[in-house]
DNA sequence: AACGGAACCTGAAAGC
DNA sequence: TGCTTTCAGGTTCCGT
């Protein structure tokens, strides 16, 4: 279930074990994550492909190869993982070997996707500013978000508002700015909206630095749980020991403290 | 145009 | 213990 730092994570990973490389062998099984070329053609093309170049906007993956463009997004469980060459790896979608290492893109649930094509995809292009590429500008957040009626918590997670951001950097931001996640976009101060980029900012810059590592571990995979609000309803909130309060907004959960978080202006 | 809700999947955890 | 329900960090589509 990746978000923004996650799929950084799994770009640092990526360069390191297949930029500037060839593909000598490539194994693509039929599956419904796949776009834009028939699973025998995705083999086909990546087989002796070099790959130029890995990027990372929001929460999708650009790799440039020299035969083409591969995209891929992990949806709720995708995950990119180097392996020895002979051991196998359940719900594997893709596996591309280089030179000394075996890397598959393993996906339980699917909702993630892999597409090969030549031209741009127009959802990287739709993307807002993205918080590590670009940097977030306040004063344009808050031009962009001052009329919504939806709430804050809502258009956070909107990728053409900003990319990456998804449903724990959103809650987390919104603890770290003392935000009432239910606020109306538009009731928003613009000192509000400066507050939850460092709060975004901080978020991201927390969740990396704990992510750093070989291999990156969802919360939902057991592990400590590093986050301030995110999955802990009913736990005493670090900075007020108020019990935190777990809502659903837009069908997904958000966690808050209904102390520091309370609903002002 | 904008919003809520269902749908797409599987597995783990909680509930009965 | 074992069956059932709920829930999961994402996106998209559909009806109102």
């Amino acid at each position: 279930m990746p978000e923004l730092p996650e799929v950084e994570m799994a770009a640092r990973n990526l360069r390191r074990w297949l930029a500037k490389k060839t593909i000598v062998a490539a194994r693509i099984p039929p599956s419904r994550i796949l776009r834009g070329a028939s699973p025998p053609e995705m083999e086909q093309r990546l087989t002796g492909a070099r790959v130029e170049r890995i990027e990372r906007r929001g929460k999708w993956l650009r790799l440039t190869l020299s035969t083409g463009t591969l995209w891929s997004h992990l949806g709720m469980t995708g995950k990119w993982v180097r392996r020895a060459p002979d051991d196998e790896e359940k719900y594997e979608r893709a596996r591309l070997d280089v030179r000394g290492a075996s890397v598959r893109y393993r996906d339980p649930r699917m909702f993630g996707r892999l597409v090969l094509s030549d031209d741009e995809m127009p959802e990287w292009h739709t993307l807002g500013p993205d918080p590590l590429v670009d940097g977030i500008d306040p004063r344009a957040l808050y031009e962009r978000v001052h009329r919504s009626a939806r709430s804050i918590k809502e258009v956070l997670l909107d990728q053409t508002v900003l990319a990456g951001v998804g449903n724990i950097q959103a809650a987390e931001a919104l603890w770290r700015a003392r935000v009432n996640p239910t606020r109306a976009a538009k009731s928003l101060s613009a000192t509000e909206v400066a507050a939850i980029v460092r709060g975004i900012d901080a978020s991201i810059a927390y969740t990396l630095a704990d992510e750093a590592g070989p291999e990156i571990t969802y919360v939902e995979e057991g592990g400590q749980n590093p986050f301030m609000v995110y999955a802990k309803s009913g736990q005493p909130c670090r900075r007020c020991k108020t019990r935190l309060r777990q809502i659903r907004q837009g069908g997904r959960a958000t966690v808050f403290c209904p102390k520091c978080q309370a609903k002002r202006s």
